[in-house]
DNA sequence: CGGTCTCTTGACGGAGTTCAAAGCTAGTGG
DNA sequence: CCACTAGCTTTGAACTCCGTCAAGAGACCG
């Protein structure tokens, strides 16, 4: 699992140290879980980083009526927390989960702002994270007004390839605002037109 | 203008000396721009942060079949840039518009990144603010696929007081990513049912 | 005052939702 | 390792809310 993480970060090109990347390493805490358990449970404070080395996490949030919306998957390679959660140490409107048995490294809240002060490179890496996470969530929410169910799924498959094995089709509705009868239609057309 | 700016930022709590905020507001170009003028062009890179001192903009994108969805709208006292535009120097998919005569501070970016070396807490600050824009365009997000069109417009009422005298109601209903028709029948049934 | 932009309203149509049932799949426990 | 169950997907029927189209009345600006 380090070793998956450490190669994750040198690719980065983050102008990190052996010795910084060690130092990173060295604070998180390896923690392996199983499907379906909860990582952030609505209501209480995100205390965590987590970067998911193996398996897949989604974010959900439930609303008035009980309906899931689905607001990130978050595959191996990939960061996740309740930024405003963390930062603001609020009760999160978020439920973060296991779709797949995973293995994490989970950074508490401490340990990770002291890594931010030692090391300039992963502040800069962090901030950019958090951009880019905001032009991700522009662009989805640019796409949710312009774009019909077809495009949406057809752009959800380019963006996630390979996803479609690894997750219920009920949570890819969710996750791109239609629904399940909806997704399904459009499947069907696509299997009666080819389109390549 | 730039006592308004000055105020501003004071009343963030920064903890910025005053020779900081002179720094700062120096490195500004003051400009005044009328109503419909155009401050970012789709397919232009974006150059500036933009502080609104006086006045109104918004920022929108079109779509492929020449809609246009409004992404934020911009009151005095506020920022707005397009970020990825901006750090990437792509070429933005967004225009930047002015909704009403305007009062505008403008940093370009080597001004800009400049200051943020020399200022550590304006850097903090910056930090501080595409969280929050992070953590708008989520709820945004949130917010569309999981209120009706009715809640929509009374959550907008909340967010935006006394916008209404100051946008077109089809601006609205861009930025709600309903359709005018819709927004209309919704404000009609308020009149009827006036709901307190 | 003429023209443009804005808002309302009506009629109509349709894409997507809800509800419900049934077949299928995969995971679990005995 | 099989049987059973719970969850997943598909499908059909009925509905409804929302969008498109179109027309007309105001309001505002030059």
């Amino acid at each position: 699992m380090l070793a998956i993480f450490e190669n994750y970060i040198k690719n980065q090109n983050l102008a990190l140290s052996e010795e910084e990347i060690a130092m990173i390493t060295a604070a998180a805490v390896e923690r392996t879980v199983s499907k379906k358990q909860i990582l952030l449970q609505a209501g209480e404070v995100c205390r965590h980083k987590i970067f998911i080395t193996r398996g897949f996490l989604r974010t959900y949030r439930i609303g008035a009526d009980g309906t899931e919306h689905i607001m990130q998957f978050s595959p191996e390679l990939n960061w996740t927390t309740d930024g405003e959660s963390y930062t603001h140490r609020t009760p999160s409107a978020y439920i973060i989960e296991a779709l797949e048995d995973s293995q994490l490294m989970i950074w508490n809240r401490d340990r990770f702002d002291t890594l931010l002060q030692t090391i300039p490179n992963l502040r800069t890496y962090s901030e950019q994270l958090i951009s880019r996470h905001l032009h991700l969530s522009r662009n989805r929410l640019y796409q949710t007004f312009s774009a019909t169910p077809a495009e949406k799924y057809a752009d959800f498959l380019q963006t996630y390839p390979g996803i479609l094995s690894r997750v219920p089709l009920r949570m890819v509705a969710s996750y791109l605002g239609v629904s399940l009868k909806t997704l399904t239609r459009i499947r069907q057309a696509q299997l009666r037109h080819p389109v390549k």
